[in-house]
Formats: C-alpha cells, structure tokens, sequence
DNA sequence: AATTATTTTTTGTCTAGGACAAAATATGGC
DNA sequence: GCCATATTTTGTCCTAGACAAAAAATAATT
C-alpha cells in the first residue's frame, strides 16, 4: 500500500500557500520537511499536509508562521484548541446533518429556519455563524471536504432562491459583487447579496475571480454605484491589499468600494476610500444611512 | 495615465501557465519578453496577455508552442481565424445578448427554449453550442469576461433549477460529479448532471476541485456507482492524464470513472477503465446500454 | 507615561540558470 | 506501410541568492 504523497505542486494547491513560500519556509524553518522522490522532488506526506493546514489557521488569527513552524504538532493543536469557539448550541443539530451528508434533509431545515425567522435573521444568525462552524469543523477534521462542499452547495442554492424572490422590479441602487482574481469563495457574496437586495440594492452576480479591469468595466456598464468584494483568509493578506487599493484607484470615484470577509481581518493602512465590513449587520446598518454617498 | 502592467504571477493566475512555464518560454523563445520594473521584476503588457491568451487558444487545437511563440501577433490570429467555426445562425441572437450583457433578457429566452425543445435537445442544441460559441467569442475578445461570467450564472441558475425538478425520489443508480483539484470551471457538470438526471441516475455535485481521496470516499459514503470529472482545457494535460490515472487507482473498481470536456481531447494512453466522452449524447447512449457495469 | 520616529527582524516573492523525465516527432530497418 | 529506436521538444523541479514591504522592537521625544 503506497501510502499518499504529495508533490510541491499538489500541496500549494491544497493549501494555498506558494511553491515559493514552502521551499523557503523549508530552507528558514526546517518545516514542512519533505522525503524526496526518485529524481530528488519533494514528496510531502499526508501528515504535513494536515500540519499545515493547522498552521494556515493559526496564522489566520494573527500568529506568525516562524513560531509556528517550530511548534510540534501536539503544541499546534493546543494552540488551535485555545483558539476554538464553540459553536451556539442551536447550531449542533445542523452540524450533525452537514457531517453526516444528509444535504437533503439539511435543505429542509434551512428552508423552514429561514421563512420562521425572515431574510436578515436567518442570514445574520443562521447562516453566517454555521458557515463559520462548518469551515473550523472542516480544520479540526470533524468534517469532510465533501461535505463541507456539500453544504456550501446546497446553502448557495438557497440563497440563489432567496435571491431570485426578492429582485426589485424598478430601477433602484445596484452594487457588482465578486472576488478578486485567486479567489474563489462566493459563498460570503451570497450572503451580502441578500442584505443588499434586502435594503432596496440589486446585486449583480457574475461569479467570483473577475479580473480588476472587469469589475470596473461592469461596475460601469451595468451602472452600480457599489462595487463589493469578498475575502476569504485563503488569500495572502498582502496580495489582497494591493489589489484592493489597485482596485480603488481604477474605480471611478462615483462608485463606492465595500469589502468584506475574513481575509479583511488584519488588513492595515488601506485608504478611507475602502470601506471594510467585518459582519452582515454593518451592510444592513449602511444602506439606512443616507450620507453613505459622500465619499471620501 | 499608468497603462497597466501585470506581475509573473498574476499573468500565471490570468492565463493558467505557470510561472516557470512562463520564464522558460522566455528563455527558450523570446516570448512573453516583459519589461522590468524597478527591482528588475517582469512587467508584461497587457497586449502580452493578450497574445499568450490567443497562444493558449490555439495549442488546445494541438499546435506546438514552440512554433507559435515565434510567430507574430497577425500569424496568430490568421490562425485562430483558420481554427474558428462559425457559431450556428440560430444562436446569434442569443450571442448578441450574452454580448450585451443583457441578462434578464437571456434567461427568458434560454427558459422558454427549454420548455420547447425539451430538456435533452435543450442541452445537446442549444447549451453546449452555445456554451462553446461563447467562450469563442471571449477568446476572439468578442465579449468581455464580465459578460462571460454573467452567462455562466445565469445557465448555471437554470439548469440547477431544472435538477431540482428532476431529481428521482425513488433509489436509483447515483454518480459523483465533479472537477480535479485546480480546474474551476463547473458548467459541463451540470450539462452532464442534467443528462444524468434524464437517464435515471440521481446526480450528487459536491462543487468544483475536490481533492482525489475526497472524490473516493464521497463516491463510497453517498453510495454512487459512477464518477463523473470534467476537464476544461485550461489545465495542462498532463496533470490531467496523471491525476485521472490516480484517481482509477483510488477508486473502487466497481466504480466506473466517467471523463468528459475540451480537456480531455489531446489525451493518450488512459487505461480503458476511464471512459472518456467527447459530447453529451454518449452520456445519454451509455444510459441506455445495459452492459455499462462490464468493466475492463 | 504615552506617543512618535527609527532601527531590526521577519516574511514572501522575485531572480537566474541548471537538470531531467515524459511526450511528441523524426529516423531507420523490415 | 508498420514497428522499434533515436532525437527534439516541453514543462516542472531543483538550488541559492536578493530585496522590499510588513511587523516588531527599540530609541527618542513630548
């Protein structure tokens, strides 16, 4: 039994981190250590996958990979333990169904959580929080990546739904929403797409990974006076803001630039210009204030 | 006015070639030859993207980079023009919509074909054609990414939309669809999901880029005897060719490991356990033959 | 003591050029 | 014409060095 190793190439994929970033976090740090194949490439074991994808994690809440990469694994784990918030209770039989890979019966309590509690508590205390649950449930191994892809499908299916039930029919305020060039995670633009739509703005949808110049062309022909982009931690911190100040300074000034998502988190100096969200609530909150457009 | 430049890298993330790939075809023939920014870093033009897009193109046909990289921005497009096949007069109009960005538009037209037409002749007539007419007319820069990215939504929205409408509630034969790690374009699984669906067999779509040992343990635990991967052409083949050859042995042999899309045209030398499809019949033929569980 | 300016460390991406296997093509013998 | 053997083409891997931007630590100032 060949048990499973991977190339350079196979881990960056899977973990987002660069061939670059591991063979000099090798070279630095000692870590993560490869075997080497027949013709001296890299061959990772699957367990320095998982150590790293521990590490990915840490190094989200702010924790610099030099100390990490020195940890050993048991260290990690603590680490991320400490860092774990339980999930609300009310969320645990939802989780139950998505680990299981019950997506049918998951749909069904979904469907009836949201028309019991409307749009905006659904999104703000239903789906967000458990999005969250899933992906740290995913971390610590308690779930599959099928499943967790599994739910991510059938909650985008939902929300599309919802979505497509609430377009205003006149014309209002539209906002573009997507993702940068890298990444692909949609399911946040989702979810900003039902607030939005909720607060009287029809999102337009066209997918994640538009490149810049796209966003400014459709921002433009598709007349949107807001321009929202979602980051997930996938990305490094450091391309992100680059591109996001790019992006500001393409966009003409008349259009507003809202941003949103993890990977927003420890985002420093970016201009007042980008307008940072760090929940749903504040998306609400922004589209009753009348002032939101005076610019910087 | 600072006309845009563009680093190795996201020029890798626009094009699918990677980084190394692109500084050896620099060394080896003069193309992509970039500027240099301050720090002596590659700054390509943005009629450099264009070209290597256009390179890109027509080495799917099966030409040899090394001859296309000498030739210059007119030979190319003499070529491509040599390659192109006139998209079908009957999908005109709808190509003048996608090109026009008129969604709403579109996806009433597209509905009232379906209904028409029927969901098989549908897919076989009208999605795929067009499908394939429409990422022509991008390569051709005939419309613009934004307008490609909006047909891909709205056709997505529509054809889950038919699946939750066919989805057999009885226990039927299942199949896993599908993407492998690193290829992100998810269209041609719900085409097969939906000619899946037609033949009896309960599609499960997990989403793109599923990791290969998810893809065995999803086709275990949710019981399904098919797994189905669509390969676009803008990964390299032979990652292809070597993560499908992986995925076989992987997999179960009961498990038939079903391939289909541009990406899998210039492909050689599978075992014959991996059946390749070249179009969306063959699906629907292989529904219908009684032998499809006599593997290799 | 708190804030601001300056140095030091950390970190990720870039560069160059060399090596090599697998695929594709060309060449020779039958 | 067809099969086996060279030869060329091609993409990915390797090492090792450089450097800027961000973060942290230290010094200087109010």
């Amino acid at each position: 039994m060949a048990s499973n190793f991977f190339s350079i190439q196979e881990l960056a994929q899977e973990t987002g981190i660069s061939k670059d970033t591991l063979r000099i976090w090798e070279r630095r740090y000692g870590f993560p250590l490869p075997q080497r194949g027949q013709h001296n490439e890299r061959a990772y074991p699957a367990e320095q996958l998982e150590q790293l994808r521990l590490i990915k994690q840490l190094m989200d809440s702010g924790i610099r990979p030099g100390k990490l990469a020195t940890l050993n694994l048991m260290q990690l784990q603590e680490l991320a333990q400490e860092q774990q918030t339980a999930p609300p209770d009310d969320l645990a039989p939802l989780l139950e169904l998505v680990a299981r890979g019950q997506q049918r019966e998951l749909r069904l309590q979904l469907e009836s959580l949201l028309l019991q509690q409307g749009v905006k508590t659904f999104l703000i205390e239903t789906v967000a929080p458990l999005n969250h649950a899933v992906g740290e449930a995913w971390f610590a191994g308690r779930i599959g990546v099928l499943d967790e892809h599994l739910f991510a499908e059938q909650l985008s299916g939902l929300l599309q739904g919802t979505l497509s039930g609430m377009r205003p029919d006149s014309e209002t305020s539209r906002a573009l929403l997507t993702t940068l060039p890298g990444e692909q995670h949609g399911i946040g633009l989702l979810m900003a797409a039902c607030m939005l739509a909720r607060g009287g703005v029809e999102p337009v949808l066209p997918g994640v990974q538009l490149p810049l110049e796209e966003i400014v062309r459709g921002a433009t022909t598709q007349r949107c006076s807001i321009v929202g982009i979602s980051c997930s931690s996938y990305m490094n911190r450091r391309t992100i803001a680059t591109q996001l100040v790019r992006l500001r300074k393409l966009l003409p000034v008349s259009i507003e630039l809202w941003v949103g998502g993890s990977g927003t988190n420890g985002l420093t100096a970016l201009p007042r210009s980008i307008r940072i969200f760090s929940n749903l609530e504040q998306i609400g909150a922004a589209l009753q204030q009348p002032d939101r457009f005076l610019g910087d």
